[in-house]
DNA sequence: TAGATTGTTAATCGATTAACAATC
DNA sequence: TAGATTGTTAATCGATTAACAATC
């Protein structure tokens, strides 16, 4: 843990790093200085010394830092050395692709349940999980600890849901649904919204050079 | 068009003026000052004021901003006036999950084909669509005038079909792969990384107050 | 040892906020 | 008209880059 407030801009380059550390590591590089990192990555190497020196000194002067070292610090600071139990609230469209998109599996993430309020969908069998009935959400919440749930319902309920997750206790949101909802203090939140990421490249799109 | 360049900071907070407005608008709400917008949208009054002026003089001394008339500015600023043809390259997890994902076709873009080079994929009916062979991808871009393509593969592979579709004239590319590709000067680039929005989360419920 | 490269401080750059004249 | 609110300029704040002493 640092002493300072670690900005957003760093925290957001966190998982960049992640990445491309795990890929050096997996070609069997040994170290690394930050002047070729930087053109892997593309931040500077000047901006790549500042970020990681929030989180302590990595680093050997004349050499560089050891790969396999740094990974192992980048993925304690992004928590990714510990394993969570997440639900799907949503058995649409969205629900069930993440439902079967199985990355989150590959980083610790590991599904527990389905769930859905409309009577045509409990019980359907989705990638081996049967929809479960959100009235007995809190219930399943407490009693196998789970820590992360992924909203994909449309906006109107996501914000119900989000009350009723916060109340029993979940830790952490994935927000699939259309509306920002905000961090209380005891939930976090991200906010993923496709359809921004299509927004932005339409402006690209239309106002190129 | 604008003068400026415009900074990206502001293009990213444009989809969330353009969301907001349309909720606005939908509520039959009629004038809306910088002032009230900041409240429901978190951005403050200023910033409302510098990042829409950017763009036009599009209010009122004393009045405000027409919602309707707002709404449809930010809309052409974004591009989405527009109708795009768009094709899924990979029709594995991601492709098949973006392929019944609706939410593109409902602001415009509309998928016309999904591609796989792996045999066995080759034919399979997805959401209505039968999967084609990628050997035929360059072909069907140009005769069906194709826009937009979702790369769904794996990040090896994301590489050579970035290639491909750039040669092929495609004009924007929404990566899912696991690797950033860059913008060159023909083909606009937004990568998608989900597991990094999992891994942000990760790092504030690990560094919670 | 000499060369390389870190961690950190200072300088620069860019984005956000504040202030206010213009004016509906 | 008087009050409200814009668009824009100036001030502030924060993030990135440059520079360099420390040292492996």
């Amino acid at each position: 843990m640092s002493k300072y407030k670690i900005s957003l801009a760093v925290i957001k380059r966190l998982p960049k790093y992640h990445r491309c550390l795990g890929e050096l590591k997996s070609r069997g590089v040994r170290r690394i200085s930050s002047g070729e990192l930087s053109k892997i990555i593309g931040f500077s190497a000047s901006q790549i010394r500042q970020d990681l020196s929030r989180f302590g000194e990595f680093g050997q002067q004349g050499y560089g830092y050891r790969v396999n070292a740094l990974y192992s610090e980048v993925e304690k600071i992004l928590g990714l050395d510990k394993k969570y139990s997440t639900i799907i609230i949503g058995a649409g469209n969205i629900g069930q692709a993440i439902a079967k998109y199985n990355d989150f599996g590959n980083y610790g993430y590991e599904l527990k349940a389905i769930f859905d309020i409309k009577k045509d969908l409990i019980g359907k069998d989705i990638n081996g999980f049967k929809v479960m009935d959100s009235n007995n959400l809190r219930e399943f919440i407490q009693k196998e600890d789970i820590d992360i749930a992924y909203i994909c319902t449309n906006a109107e309920n996501a914000i119900d849901v989000f009350n009723e997750l916060s109340e029993a206790g979940i830790k952490g949101i994935l927000n699939f649904a259309r509306v920002d909802l905000q961090n209380d203090d005891n939930v976090v939140i991200e906010n993923v919204h496709l359809v921004e990421n299509m927004f932005k490249l339409s402006y690209f799109l239309k106002n190129k050079n």
